[in-house]
DNA sequence: TTAAATTTTTAGGCTAACCTAAATTTAATA
DNA sequence: TATTAAATTTAGGTTAGCCTAAAAATTTAA
C-alpha cells in the first residue's frame, strides 16, 4: 500500500463507497487529478481486491477496502485528537497534519497511540472515529437549519472548513455546545442563535449548513 | 524535498558528511541500493545545492545541507523520545517509527512536539539532539574497553542494534546507568561490569563497542 | 431517436527512484 | 610501471502516479 492508494481508499469510504458506486469524476475533483489517473488506479485498486469496478460505471469498496478505509481514518482522527489534546493545536489546523501523520502509522503505533489517548470515539470535529468492532458509524445528518424556532440541540459535528472552524472558535462554539434557533433572517440572511441559553451569535445561512446537531428534548415552543 | 532524499541527507550527515568527503560506496550499502542510484541521486543533490560532489571522490554536505540534516535527526529523536515516555515503547522498537513519522513532520509540528516533551537534549538511546544554535552536538568516543579494571563510568550512549538494546533492558541496563569495569575475560570473552556499585552482569565484546560511556571522576585503582 | 454534451478510457509521455550490465576511472599490487 | 581489482559512472529499462489529447461510451435533450 502506497500513501497515494490510501488517499484514493479514504475518499471512496467518504463518498460512501462502501454501499454506492462512485462515479470518477468526483473522485477526479476532490483528489484534484486528471479524470486519466483515476481509471488508471481504480483499476490498479481492483487488481488488489480494495475495489470492484464497473469501467463507465463506478468503483465500489470490496469488504477489505472498507476495513482498509475504518482503519486509515481511524489513524487519521487519532492523530488529530492527539494534535489538539497533547499539542494544543487548534481544531482548523489539524487535517492536514493529520493527513500526512497517518499514512506513517503502524498498527503498532495506532493501537498505542488510541490507549494513550483512551480510546477516543469522535474526533475534534465531531465525526464517528471507526472502530474495530464495526459499530455502525451513523452521524447525524440534521443541521441547525432542521430545527424551528425556540428549539434548542447541541453542536454534535462540524464539516471541516478552515474559515468556519476559526470562526466558531472566535465566538467559542465547538462540539457539544447547546445552542437555541432564535431568528433566520429572511432573504437568505443569517441565522441567530443563543448559546447555553446566554450569549447571541449570528451564522451565515451557507456555514449553518456545515454545523450538525443533536436534539436535546423537544424543547419546541408550542405557545 | 522527498522522503528519499531526505534519506540520503540524513545518512550522508551521521557518515560526517559534514566535514569529510564520504564515498558512495557507503551510501550505497547503508540505504541498500545501487551504487548506480547513488551516483544519480548525489547529482541530484548537488543540484539542490544540498551537497557537494566530486565524481570518483565523494560527496560532501554543504551547510544548507548539514542544518536540513540536523533538523531531519532532531524530528527523528523528538518522535524516538515520545514514543519512550509517552507510548510506553521499548528503546528498543522506536528507530523504526521515527523512521516513517519524521518525514512526515511539519516544521511547525515539531516545535510543538519539542516544547510538548519540554525541550529534550538527548534521545532515548543517549545521542545529542542537535539544537538551532548549533550546539556542537560532541559525543563522546570512549567505550566501556577504554576504561581500566576498577574505573566506574556512566552509560551515556548506545548504538541502535536492537538484540543489544533488547539484552541492555533485560539486565536493566540503560543510559545514566553507573557501571564499574570488573574484569575482561581473555581470548575475546564476555566482559564482566558491575552496576550501580551492586550486582554483576556480563556482556560480549562485540557489544561492548557499541556502548559509550561519560567518566564520572577518576577512580582508577592504583594499588 | 438522433444529435449534442458529458464522462470515461486509451494512447503516449513525464518524473522520481530504483535496477542491471557495460564502460570508465581510480587505486592497488605484481 | 603495467596489470588487475575495486569503485564509479553511463546507458538503457522498470514501476508508480501523474499529465494531455484523442477516441469511445454514456447520458441528456432536442
Amino acid at each position: 500500500m502506497t500513501p497515494n492508494k490510501e488517499d484514493y481508499i479514504k475518499l471512496i469510504f467518504e463518498l460512501e463507497g462502501e454501499t454506492k458506486q462512485i462515479p470518477n469524476k468526483i473522485i477526479a475533483e476532490q483528489l484534484a487529478v486528471s479524470a486519466a489517473s483515476v481509471s488508471e488506479m481504480l483499476v490498479k485498486l481492483s487488481k488488489d481486491g480494495i475495489t470492484t469496478y464497473v469501467p463507465y460505471k463506478g468503483v465500489q469498496l470490496t469488504p477489505k477496502g472498507a476495513t482498509l478505509a475504518k482503519n486509515l481514518i481511524k489513524r487519521h482522527c487519532l492523530w488529530e485528537v492527539f494534535l489538539v489534546e497533547h499539542l494544543n493545536y487548534s481544531w482548523s489546523d489539524i487535517h492536514e497534519e493529520a493527513e500526512l501523520l497517518e499514512h506513517a502509522t503502524s498498527d503498532k503505533l495506532a493501537a498505542a497511540l488510541e490507549k494513550y489517548l483512551n480510546y477516543p470515539t469522535i474526533c475534534p470535529h465531531g465525526s464517528i472515529i471507526p472502530s474495530e468492532n464495526g459499530v455502525p458509524r451513523i452521524q447525524g445528518t440534521e443541521t441547525i437549519l432542521d430545527l424551528e424556532i425556540g428549539e434548542s440541540a447541541e453542536i454534535s459535528r462540524v464539516l471541516e472548513e478552515k474559515e468556519l472552524l476559526d470562526y466558531m472558535t472566535e465566538i467559542d462554539l465547538g462540539i457539544g455546545r447547546k445552542v437555541k434557533l432564535i431568528a433566520k433572517a429572511s432573504y437568505g440572511g443569517p441565522i441567530t442563535l443563543a448559546v447555553e441559553e446566554k450569549r447571541e451569535v449570528q451564522i451565515s445561512l451557507k456555514a449553518i449548513e456545515k454545523i450538525y446537531i443533536k436534539r436535546i428534548r423537544s424543547e419546541v415552543v408550542t405557545e
